[in-house]
DNA sequence: TATATAATTAACTAACTAGTTAATTAAAAG
DNA sequence: CTTTTAATTAACTAGTTAGTTAATTATATA
C-alpha cells in the first residue's frame, strides 16, 4: 500500500528543520543562527522547532549526531573491504575528503565546534570525535603491530588529515579570491580538486608511516 | 619625567577593551560576544567600545588585526637569524607552535575565522592569512630552487602544520577529559608538550620535503 | 583662571532573542 | 460519524542585543 501524499507528515517536518538547521549552523555558528530565521527558511512555524527538538541546544544536538554518524557510516563502509592497514588508511582519508568536500557543512561546523572544544556539546562531541578518532588510531596501532608502520603519535597525524581536508574546504571561496588577484606570485591550490589534495595527504601520512615507501 | 597616574588615560582604555575582546571573542566566537558583558569584563561604559571602535565589527577587525600582526612579527624575527630553508622552516613551525599554545586565542579565533571563510572579516582575514602563508610558501620555493626540497603543495602543507598545532591547542582540554576515562584505550596525547608535538610536525614535514631525510 | 577638548557616564531605543501558550486544524481510531 | 490524538498556528512574553544621545566630568592649554 502506498503512502498518500499527506498534508501533514511529522517526519517530513522533522527532516526539513533539520536540513535548513545543518544549513544555518554551519554557515553563521550556533549563536550567529536565530530559530526566527530557521523557522522561515524552512518553511515551517518556529513553534515546530521546539515541539520536535524542545530547544536549541537540542536541535543542535541532533544535527551534529546526524552528520558524524554519517560520516562514520561512510568510512567504516568503504574500510571494511579491506584488511590491510595500508589500504585501510589510504581509505579513511580519500572517504573523508570527499565527504567533506560534498558535504561541506561537516567541516565548517567541526571546525566551530573543536575551536570551542566543544563549548555548546562537550559530552557528545566528545563521544563522537572519539569514535571517529578511534577508527584512524586502530589502523595505525594494527598496522604497527604487522610491522608494515612505524611507531607514530595517532593524534598529531590525525589532526594533520583532518585540519588540512577541513579547511582545504573550508577556505575554497576564499583561496579562489585569492587567486584572482595576482599582486603577488602565490599558488592556493584553488583549482586543486579534493582527490588530488586527498592523494597529496594520504602519500605525506604514509610517508611519515613508512619511511621507505615510494609514491 | 615620569608620566603621573591618570585617572583617564584613552590608551590603556582602548587596551583593556582589546585585551578583554581578545578573550571574549575566543571563547565565545563573534555572535556569541555581546558588548553588554564585555563592557563589564573590561570594567568600562558600554559606550566607551563604540567611542573607540565605532562598531562591534570594527573591535573585532582591530582583534585579529593584533594577534596577526604579533604571530607575524614572533615569526619573522625568529626566522631572519637563519638563511637555509630547511631551518626557517623549523622555525617557522615551532615558532607557531609556541606562540599558538603560549596565546590560545590565537588558534580558537583563527580556526573560527576559517571555518566561515572569513564571514565576518573576508578582506582582512584574507590579507592577514595570505602573509603568513606568503612567508611559508616563500620558503618552500627557496628550498625547491635551492634543491634542498622537492617539489610540493604548500597550500596543502601549510594547512597541515597550521591546522594540526591548531586543533592541539584548542582541543586540549576535550583531550584531557578524554584521557581519565579509560573505557577503551586511547591515546589522546593529553600529556604532550608543545615542544614535542611541533618536533613531530616538523620532521614528518621534512620528511614529505626531503625523502631521504633522517629525524 | 578660563576655555576648549577629550574621556566617561547613565539612561535610553528599537529591533531581535529563545521559548511559551492556548486555540485550531487534520488525520487516525473506535 | 464521533472521539481522540497528533500536527500546526498566531500571538505572546520576558529578556537581550547593538548602538545612540545628551549630559557630565577631567585634563591640557591659552
Amino acid at each position: 500500500m502506498t503512502k498518500k501524499i499527506q498534508k501533514r507528515d511529522a517526519e517530513a517536518s522533522k527532516r526539513s528543520i533539520v536540513l535548513s538547521a545543518i544549513k544555518l549552523f554551519s554557515t553563521r555558528g550556533y549563536a550567529g543562527t536565530s530559530m526566527d530565521e530557521l523557522a522561515k527558511e524552512c518553511g515551517l512555524n518556529k513553534a515546530m522547532i521546539f515541539y520536535y527538538f524542545k530547544n536549541k541546544k537540542g536541535l543542535y544536538e541532533a544535527v551534529m549526531e546526524e552528520i558524524l554518524q554519517e560520516i562514520y557510516k561512510a568510512i567504516t563502509q568503504k574500510i571494511s573491504s579491506s584488511t590491510s592497514a595500508e589500504v585501510q588508511l589510504e581509505t579513511f582519508i580519500k572517504t573523508y575528503g570527499t565527504f567533506a568536500c560534498s558535504h561541506p557543512y561537516l567541516p565548517a561546523l567541526l571546525l566551530k565546534e573543536l575551536s570551542d572544544s566543544g563549548a555548546v556539546l562537550p559530552q557528545q562531541l566528545f563521544k563522537s570525535m572519539r569514535k571517529l578518532f578511534g577508527l584512524f588510531s586502530d589502523i595505525l596501532r594494527r598496522g604497527e603491530k604487522e610491522g608494515v608502520f612505524k611507531k607514530s603519535m595517532p593524534m598529531v597525524l590525525y589532526f594533520m588529515v583532518i585540519g588540512s581536508l577541513n579547511l582545504i574546504v573550508t577556505t575554497k571561496p576564499l583561496r579562489q579570491k585569492a587567486a584572482k588577484l595576482d599582486d603577488i606570485e602565490l599558488d592556493t591550490c584553488s583549482e586543486c580538486e579534493i582527490e588530488d589534495i586527498s592523494n597529496y595527504v594520504t602519500s605525506n601520512i604514509l610517508l611519515v608511516l613508512k619511511p621507505f615507501y615510494k609514491e
